[in-house]
Formats: C-alpha cells, sequence, structure tokens
DNA sequence: CTCAATCTCACGGTAAACAGGTATTTTTTT
DNA sequence: AAAAAAATACCTGTTTACCGTGAGATTGAG
C-alpha cells in the first residue's frame, strides 16, 4: 500500500517541484495538490489521503487552521508543516493545531523522504535540536516560579532547612515543593536535578 | 617602619633599575643588592631584611636554593621570586623552596609595589590563573586514583550502595573514601563536589 | 627492613533527604 | 461566582548522607 501524500502550498513552483521529488519515492504517491488551504479541504474529500503536506503560509486559510479542520474531520490522517522558518513559536502551535511533523522547505531531498514516511507511520518529525528546546521549554512551564526559586537555591546548596529559613515558609511546604518538582522533572534526587538545572538553563555555572 | 628589601640578580642593569624603582616606593628601602646567591647569603648577615627580591637563575646559587639557605636562616623573611617566565613547574618549586611571592620580571611598577607590600605582610603574591591553576593541580595530586574514581561515579548520581555493588567493595569503604575526599578537597557534601569535579575537570558535563 | 600511603572494613550516631499521603488557604483564570 | 492552579502546611515513615574514630592488609619507596 503506497503512501497518498496531498499537497497544499500556494507557491506553484515549489509545489511543482516537491510533487515532482516526492513521485520519485518509493511507495509514496500525490493523490492531489492544493493551492490553499480551503482548496485542500476540498480536495480531501474527494481523495484518500495518509499525509496532508500543509504550508503553513498560505491564502484564504493558513496551514494551522487547515490543521485543526482537516484533522477534525479525518483524525487518522497525518499532517506534516512546511515552513520557511523554524521558530519554537511555529513549532509549538503547528503541534497544538494537531501536525505530527514539521520540515523546512530549504531542507534536503533525503529529509523530506523521511518525514513523510514517519509522519505516514504515526512517528513525529522535527528538527531534535528545535525539539528538544521544545520540551524543555514545556516542562519549565509546568514549573512554577515559586519552584524554579526552590530549585536555585536546592542547587545553590542550601539545605530544605535553609531554603525554608530563607523564604520564611515551613520546612514542610519546602519538602512539599521539592517532592513536586522530582514529579514534575523526574529526577531521582539533588544531583539530578542540578543537571536538568543546567541542561535547562535554570541555572548557569 | 619601612620595608627593607634586598634585592639579588646577576644582570647589573636590571638589578640598578629596580633598585631605583623601588627607591620611588613609599616606606619601602632598599637594604642592599647582591649579584648572586652567595653574595645575598652574605649580604643578609650584615642587614636588617623584611623581604629577599630573589632572581630565579643566577651564577654560583640560583634563587631555589637561595630561598632554601635563607628561610633556613632567617624564617622570618619573606621571599619573592623573580622570574623571566611563568610556568607551573617554577612557581611550584619557588613555593616549595619558601617563596611567598612570585613575579615575572617585565611586570608593571604598580604590580612590584603590591608585590613587595603583599609579602612583606606575609601575603602571598602570584598571577591568579596561574595559582589557580596549581591549587587544583595540587589537590589533584593528592588525589588517589581510587579517590577520583568514586568522585566520578558520585557525581554520576550513584548513591554510595550503589557505588559499593559496583566496586564490589564494602558500603563502609565506599563512605570513607567518601569521607577522605571531602577531607581533601575540602568540601562539605555531594554538591560541593560535583562543582569541585567540574572546576578541576575531573568529569565533563 | 621500615615507614608511609593506599585501600580496605567496622561501629555509632545525628541530620537530612526522600516517599507517600492529606489538606487548607490564596491567587488566578474562566 | 465557580473552577483551576499555586502556595502553603502537616504527618509518618524509610533511606541515605555525613561525621568521628579506629584499624588491618598490601605495597612501594627509602
Amino acid at each position: 500500500m503506497p503512501i497518498k501524500v496531498l499537497i497544499a502550498d500556494d507557491h506553484e513552483l515549489f509545489l511543482e517541484s516537491l510533487a515532482s521529488l516526492i513521485r520519485d519515492f518509493e511507495g509514496i504517491e500525490v493523490a492531489d495538490k492544493a493551492r490553499d488551504g480551503q482548496d485542500a479541504l476540498r480536495k480531501l474529500m474527494y481523495n484518500e489521503v495518509d499525509v496532508l503536506i500543509a504550508d503553513y503560509n498560505m491564502p484564504l486559510m493558513n496551514g494551522i487552521e487547515l490543521t485543526k479542520q482537516a484533522k477534525l474531520r479525518y483524525p487518522d490522517l497525518q499532517i506534516l508543516m512546511l515552513t520557511m522558518v523554524e521558530t519554537t513559536e511555529n513549532i509549538k502551535s503547528a503541534i497544538k493545531a494537531g501536525a505530527i511533523g514539521y520540515i523546512l522547505k530549504n531542507s534536503k531531498r533525503a529529509d523530506f523522504e523521511k518525514a513523510i514516511r514517519n509522519v505516514a507511520n504515526g512517528k513525529r518529525f522535527f528538527n531534535e535540536t528545535v525539539f528538544r528546546k521544545l520540551i524543555s521549554d514545556e516542562i519549565k512551564e509546568h514549573l512554577t516560579e515559586r519552584e524554579i526559586e526552590i530549585i536555585k537555591l536546592i542547587t545553590n546548596e542550601n539545605s530544605s532547612q535553609e531554603i525554608a529559613k530563607i523564604l520564611s515558609i515551613s520546612l514542610n511546604t519546602v519538602e512539599t515543593h521539592r517532592k513536586n518538582i522530582f514529579r514534575k522533572t523526574g529526577v531521582k534526587n539533588s544531583f539530578g536535578l542540578l543537571k536538568y538545572a543546567l541542561t535547562n538553563h535554570l541555572i548557569e555555572f
């Protein structure tokens, strides 16, 4: 069973070249091409599509909105977002909308192939570096201000008792925060926390 | 009470210029000048000297030997070593011999003054960068193979019990090593140890 | 051979970390 | 106003870290 893709991009030239590129891939077919989001939604109705490759910026309906709509109607459809730039904000919104992959337009041939195959199999595809940053951002968001404050104190060699005194709160409270921090960050002990804090730039060394 | 210095250097020109430089310093006097180590020892007998400024390389008796001899006879005498180059080995031997300061011949006027005043007051004077390296080298030398091995395991988030299992030794032994490591490195706990290990490049992060 | 360094092991004790749970108050969001 | 999130606090355990002290076995250098 070949992988059937629908490409949605308003840049005619790029659309064509990507289509011809994909046709060269073994077991991957171009079901159809669309010029904008609305066009894509229409063509999804008349084609059996496994992977939707959607440009981030399109007239009438952009890639994010298209992704949301498409996912709503075809939950099994996998979406690969296509952009010129790669910012954490963009990736974040793409993921939130329902995209499972994210690739730059100036990527190499092999990356496109890998991206499509990954996405078709339900595996995510992202630039690793950006993705890592994304994950750490994600976790950081889950940490509250107070928790980050306490992380800094812990990694500064303060005992729970000292922290309690510094923040003028109960020792019990500090230990509760510790537990929550450990749970959220998934570390075992203060050491792991130190490493975590360093890699996530919560503290400097 | 002015600080009285004896300068020992076989380079006539440098000796004179340093002497005249020192005479400009408030409260610092040149008690005498010597052309080599033996000459310096002789002149120490006939002068009341607070600080001996000794060239590292001299005929008949070099600065290191002079330092040793002088310290032996006048324990209160403070010695400032003078050299053209600045290697850890040189500084190490100077310190071992009994010098409390170490300054390059091409140092600036202000550095000479600070060096003499420091040394006269029993405070050390060294190039900070080199000195730090020296200290960490020194400590590293005092750590045994086994101890460094255990440091790595500790900083790798292993508990004492786990380390005991890994190394197939008793928990008591591991704790003994821990204690010795803490004592030698002067850190209080594992956290301090991690920082110590990082700054001394015992481990990489 | 003797001495010093290293590695090994043991005992006893205090303080702290860590794990699990519950619960109230305050702040923020909806 | 209601709901959710965050900060606060307490209790009961078990485990681990950390401190002091002492000591036997081995080994290499003087």
